[in-house]
DNA sequence: TTGAAAGCGCTAACAA
DNA sequence: TTGTTAGCGCTTTCAA
């Protein structure tokens, strides 16, 4: 009878399970109780030397991947961190989303990726799709508006992390930068360089909108002509940006500084700008904003908007971290400000 | 006696719960049992409108979100796909992590990403996170050449979907494209266009080394000079492309046309092409890999190799699907073509 | 330091 | 169409 146990009696119903090896079958193989083995595993200090010897061995020997999903249904720590980025192919949060992505890989947690939607209706259902993998914490790009969604959240009591921005109001954690001080930085910067006539080409982003509105407020402080604005809306690319560019110099040609809600869109400016045969940046000055890795390279070489994105993926991941394994955080809410480099289009 | 069940005999021990609602508080409400409600939420179709009714109503009221890890291993379908990326800020990559996202999203999975890495011990953790949430599938960049980690793979029963390469031999299902024809016919189109003097700018990555191998081949049948290659090593940046363009200029001056293994790579030999005021197409051709969504709008705008990466990302995931949901695929190995697009660097 | 029992929240299998 | 029962594979709680 080596069949398996008790055929007997009433037909045992019986699960189709996967075939991947148990922590069960570690355990009977290196003589000792699941929990021990359990324990040789995930807390090895904890047991004597002996029995973490028998287990690893047995763990060698079956080549066991401990299955996550049922640890974390009994523990109800996932080891999961939900990472919600706006779909942009290339983007500023590229960096974050990587370093985000190593330190929590480094500390043995794993990264889902929802991305964010336009619609509402979409919004919640990516929520919820979070939200039912219990994850230990959530990583937001930008701010969550939908007071609904807030509320939810809030009341899952998983640790969320909100970032590229600021509030009085966070859910929970923040690590971010002022847009209002980027606009009246980056206008005061232009103004200090003998600039007078501005335009801002932007796209349609709420962000955006702030930095443009602080712009504008600190061009009227010094009674300069109010900036045109224009904005291409969902589009960021180079192409937006040469089109933008064109426009301007048809309807405003004395513009001579031009401030960029991205360094796409500045870099379509420029192309724009060299192709009418226009001096950079004698005539016109350009300041982008992200500081995309490539930007510092070309000819001419853009001035531009730096945000320390690895610094906000890492720092996130500690504090979601910090979090997630019942530690409290000192400082909840960060600024980590922003640089204005300057470069060869101003 | 308003308290729980049965304070009697022995006191029983009890767990913390998560205090998140659960589906047995919802079929409570509804005054159905609890696998009803599971039906009516999953297969609202297999239930009487009747039974949906209150059970809708139950989830509403009290906003139940199921656990997908409680779901996940009681089911043994995680609806979960990992997909394993080469850690690059900007890469060609993007657009296909992006619509492999989205595709999978619509139909109820979720992405979760690893980084892929360069030590062969690192892959292996990366691996083991991996299996360890028992994906429903997996997505890799490129192919899997540990041959221990393949069978590893095979062994689990989780699909798995190789891409952006083609090989006689894939873990289970591929779409790609060959380098191999990608070298050759870069290589016939400069030499159309009447060039003679060749250089590669290469980054370190055996894909490009098989598009570089076919490329000199191909110039070799022509009886024309070997081409220089220039190996940059890891950076693929614009730096390290206009370095190279530097350094292809000194040593070999006579070279008239520059095959770079990445866009971003081209974009630095052009820089550097425009510095030292040569004449492009002219005096020198450019040709890139990856049609990055701006090389189209620079100018002058790059000429390169285009793959479909969308097309990629979604059939992929269309696939990946497929086979969780237990269908097969018609054709496992897909080969999805480049194409030469042709603008003013040529 | 080790183990036994119980149960995390859900669904597969079977029965009515 | 609905319900009962028994787990999925792990960790917590309690006890030795």
């Amino acid at each position: 009878m080596a069949e398996s146990a008790k055929p007997s009696g009433a037909a045992k119903r019986t699960r189709r399970k996967t075939g991947a090896i148990t922590l069960h079958q570690v355990a009977q193989l290196a003589g000792v109780s699941p929990i021990s083995a359990s324990r040789a595993i995930n807390t090895p200090d904890q047991v004597s030397p002996k029995l973490l010897e028998k287990v690893t061995l047995a763990v060698k020997k079956t080549g066991y991947v401990p299955n996550l999903l049922a640890g974390g249904l009994a523990s109800s720590r996932s080891k999961l961190i939900a990472a919600v980025v706006p779909s942009t192919v290339i983007s500023v949060f590229n960096e974050t989303i990587e370093s985000l992505n190593t330190t929590l890989f480094n500390s043995g947690y794993q990264l889902m990726l929802g991305q964010s939607a336009y619609s509402a209706s979409r919004e919640q259902l990516i929520l919820d799709a979070i939200i039912g993998r219990r994850p230990d914490g959530i990583f937001l790009t930008g701010l969550m508006k939908s007071e609904k969604i807030r509320s939810q959240l809030l009341a899952t009591g998983i640790p969320v992390l909100e970032t590229w921005d600021l509030t009085a109001n966070p859910i929970d954690m923040l690590i971010g930068f002022s847009h209002t001080k980027i606009g009246t930085a980056v206008a005061n910067f232009l103004i200090q360089k003998e600039r007078r006539n501005f335009a801002i080409v932007r796209a349609e982003d709420e962000r955006a909108d702030r930095r443009t509105r602080a712009f504008i407020q600190a061009v009227k402080k010094q009674k300069l002509p109010t900036p045109f604005v224009l904005n291409v809306g969902a589009s960021r690319s180079i192409r937006s940006g040469r089109d933008a560019m064109a426009e301007i110099l048809r309807s405003h040609p004395k513009v001579d500084a031009v401030f960029c809600s991205s360094d796409l869109l500045a870099l379509g400016v420029l192309t724009e700008a060299k192709f009418q045969k226009l001096d950079v940046p004698r005539k016109i000055n350009v300041v982008g904003f992200g500081d995309i890795p490539f930007v510092a390279d070309m000819i001419p070489a853009l001035t531009t908007v730096r945000i320390n994105g690895m610094k906000i993926g890492e720092l996130g991941a500690r504090y979601l971290i910090e979090r997630a394994e019942g530690r409290t955080v000192a400082e909840p809410t960060v600024d980590v400000g922003f640089s204005i480099i300057e470069r060869e289009t101003t």
